[in-house]
DNA sequence: CTGAAAGCGCTTACAG
DNA sequence: CTGAAAGCGCTTACAG
């Protein structure tokens, strides 16, 4: 710590430079209205030094708030999935408010498109300093990303990726290796040679993570040489009784199914059509600690859940925005989540 | 954040209170020399105004720096455990640093009691204000925090856990619960009725760690009523040809092992054991992610390692003093750590 | 037992 | 383009 020791502050690179420590300020904020030349003599010295700023002070003295903006879908009745992320913003904000920064969440509907588009424009009037977003639409991210660019915002985006963007960070999960990790486990204690069902519940029909997944999945049994039949369907409805009548049909045209892996959250609806027609013997897999899943986990309906912390991610979203505005430090640029592996009995400790 | 918005410091309770900040500042950390009258006053309207004292503001202030001191193992050439926890001490100092917060680590060797004690009473004649701790030898751990005790020095346990002590926090593992997890990975594929080894590689004998973790293997075959024989082997020294000779002998003994638990880190040998001997279709599942046993689990000799984060518990130990020391704030007694799964496919990822 | 004043390292108007 | 001064909310000697 600065005390005691030799500490060289603002003071003293004024002193060395022959100016005012408002003039250093305004070289270490890159302000207007200094010289080439003492610009130049100053930044020396500041290297000189190797010169930390103190925090602390900087935002003790600062009376500019900052305000970053979350725009997450709305949790439904559907899934509390959404809670989870809601909370880590929140812990980030307790601990950096007395920093001066605020967080103001926008919510919306993950069944309607338009709900997103106005969210984010609400965002844009209200000038705030950063935005951490889930790019759950991708051309209307695309297009809010593009005029936070004109805007010079930075946004991060959390939970899934567009990595055309130029965003100054995403943080969430390798979704290829994701599913790869899946196929291990459901594979690790296969018996046969019998089919494997993927399952794909959604009614973003062109979401594309749900493929990334997928072909993760697939990808370990090339790479193991195993040559099980994957059957595949996609279900557009996400309530219980459109899966149960997919699933029905798919065990009718294929008997002899042994193993299904859901690439998202929705996997306690298949959880729940194996339980209510009574098939055993079937390893099933799929994602997300939320407690709708957590039931049939207990109960040994489904095996694993992969999870990817999501309430972690958006802590480190708000850190990383925090980081590049207030401490004006670079932030990487994907910061891949670990693919955690949940059972019923290591549940009970999970962190998300 | 106060800034604009109406807050209330230290300032508009000397107001109300009609004394000085400085008396104000006494009421606040229990200093002496007020007279309980405008104590009582002052304590009254600090709950009245619901008063938040500024961090930022106390620590610039504040010429008191608060020294840490960190006892844990040195890195031995046999395993690198003990960097990770390392690591976590370092990265919350940086963080808190700027609060006038220092580390000093202590080094002990683990396999000589005589150094923690030494390094156990180089922390008392120094002077610190709080100690985190690995109690790897448990009397000596006792003796040595009892001197905490005497001394207020608050101390947080990683790791393994002294129940009895009155430590500030516990942040480790549920080693039961651990040692469950474990059986679950391991007979999850079990095809067989065939034998079951575990192995305890330890010179610590008296470790009653490993013994929990044991305990917890063993009740998940209880509660699952599996009857597969479960063989059992210490094995007190650490060296590859001590485990080896060991192998051999229970191999010998015992034809039909189909799956292994190693109950720490040692796995590796273990692994290297089973390369060796040619020892193929025994599944074999250990703890800790460590160099020496990341290339068996990638070229599929460990199966699964367990691990508990020792990088994250070490940084919030750390932060658990900080929170005690300079917020004041209480902190929880205990902190169980996630109990992960690392395959092959997913350790890229993981985060200690 | 209590208060006035200086200071922590920085930022922010304001004046020139 | 530059500087003197006030101030952020708290702590710390020092004086009484």
């Amino acid at each position: 710590m600065e005390k005691d020791s030799i500490y060289f502050g603002v003071k003293e690179i004024a002193r060395r430079a022959n100016v005012s420590i408002a003039t250093v300020d305004r070289v270490i904020h890159n302000r207007t209205g200094v010289s080439e030349k003492t610009k130049k003599k100053i930044n020396e010295i500041i290297k000189e030094l190797d010169y930390q700023p103190n925090i602390l002070a900087s935002r003790l003295a600062s009376k500019n708030i900052i305000i970053l903006a979350v725009l997450i879908p709305r949790v439904s009745e559907e899934t509390d999935f959404w809670e989870a992320p809601l909370r880590g913003v929140q812990r980030a904000e307790l601990e950096i408010k007395q920093y001066g920064i605020q967080t103001i969440p926008f919510f919306f509907d993950l069944s309607d498109k338009e709900t997103f588009v106005q969210q984010a424009s609400l965002i844009l009037e209200k000038g705030v300093h950063g935005v951490m977003l889930s790019p759950s639409f991708i051309e209307e991210s695309r297009r809010f990303t593009e005029e936070c660019q004109k805007m010079k915002l930075p946004y991060v985006f959390i939970d899934s990726n567009i990595p055309e963007q130029r965003s100054l960070s995403y943080i969430g999960p390798h979704l290829f290796k994701s599913g790869y990790v899946g196929a291990k486990l459901l594979t690790y204690r296969l018996k046969s040679r019998n089919k494997i069902l993927v399952v794909n519940i959604s009614k973003e029909i062109e979401n594309y993570n749900y493929l990334q997944i997928e072909e993760g999945f697939r990808s370990y049994f090339k790479d193991n040489q195993m040559d099980n039949t994957i059957v595949r369907i996609d279900i557009k409805e996400t309530d219980y009784l459109s899966v149960a009548r997919h699933m029905t049909s798919v065990f009718h045209d294929h008997q002899d199914i042994e193993a299904i892996f859901v690439t998202n959250s929705r996997v306690f609806t298949v959880a729940s059509f194996l339980q209510n027609s009574k098939k055993k013997n079937i390893s099933l897999i799929g994602y997300d600690f939320i407690k709708e899943n957590l039931q049939y986990l207990n109960n040994n309906v489904i095996d694993f859940l992969i999870c990817h912390k999501p309430e972690e991610q958006a802590y480190r979203a708000v850190m990383a925005l925090y980081q590049k505005l207030v401490i004006g430090s670079s932030v990487e640029k994907i910061q891949y989540m670990p693919i955690d592996i949940i059972t019923k009995e290591n549940h009970e400790f999970y962190q998300k």
